[in-house]
DNA sequence: CTTATATTCTTGAAAAAGTCAATGATTAAG
DNA sequence: CTTAATCATTGACTTTTTCAAGAATATAAG
């Protein structure tokens, strides 16, 4: 509740700290950029009732190749537990499908439902708007530079 | 225990899902490029008792700048409280120090001891080692290139 | 077909991490 | 001096993460 309220003092003065070893390795980078980023979109997605992690596994139930649960607890770098606890929420609300796949029946594939697709429409402004202020300082082709390098860095496989 | 039996099979042909929306979102690439990262970095920090967040505070601990639990709060994206089991930690394996701040007697400064600032080499070491596995795919100039702009968006208030 | 092994989802418990409110000591402002 | 604000700390509480085990199904070998 009293969601102007909130904590708007994310950003401090820690000028002296940017000259250490720390700020120069990608690591912690990275582990800052998606803090703030999941900030900001779990604000933009809380209206919703959605959070980055039911965010993504509603994208992926909406995407043409619907996932199966042990292919989302792979591609989110979850745990299949964390998995059925998400997919029960969003299958109790509605947006959702459990259909078993018929290739293997121990398999469940994660289908969106028609309220699930409406919902996600509304659920990606949410996170354009939250992607927005979190690369406001980047150009579109740095956004697009940035992409492609955490691509390669996410997805090591595709490389070798 | 038994470290090499661990899982090595992280990656996973999930290729299908890499056509989704989700893939082309950099809030998800982040967040998969830095589980990824710490868990490579776990992995060679582990001999040494430490994890990622308690080498970010030796790290600090260590810098030409030692900074308050405050500051560390702030650009560790942590809860001050959290920074007081950190330091607690540390302290009592004789890695750090409380230094009251002579400015400011509510503030504590973190300090590594000699035994800390020996410590912390050799964790930079493994760091960078893990940063190797993390970006193996990168090329010198694409590791520079992702550390400015992450570095943007892990600061945004340094652009406006 | 039968047996053995592996995979998928599920459950439940335990550990770790994150959030939040309150407090004593100290500082800053009026 | 009084009041308000800040820092470190504690404790409670929720959420997330990690693990181990079980039921159902699939795969491979005999």
């Amino acid at each position: 509740m009293a969601p102007e309220e909130k904590n708007t003092a994310v950003l401090e003065e820690h000028d002296r700290l940017l000259a250490s070893d720390l700020a120069g390795e990608i690591e912690f980078l990275t582990a800052r950029t998606r803090s703030l980023g999941s900030l900001l979109a779990n604000r933009e997605l809380a209206p919703l009732d959605l959070k980055v992690r039911s965010y993504s596994v509603l994208s992926l139930a909406c995407g043409p190749t619907p996932p199966t649960q042990r292919e989302l607890a792979g591609f989110l770098s979850l745990d299949p537990s964390q998995i059925v606890a998400l997919v029960d929420q969003l299958e109790k609300r509605g947006l959702v499908l459990r259909v078993p796949d018929p290739q293997d029946r121990r398999s469940k594939i994660i289908r969106a439902t028609g309220d699930g697709a409406a919902v996600y429409r509304q659920a990606r402004e949410a996170t354009h708007r939250a992607e927005e202020a979190a690369l406001g300082s980047l150009s579109p082709a740095e956004r697009d530079e940035l992409r492609r390098l955490l691509t390669k860095t996410a997805f090591p496989d595709g490389q070798g």
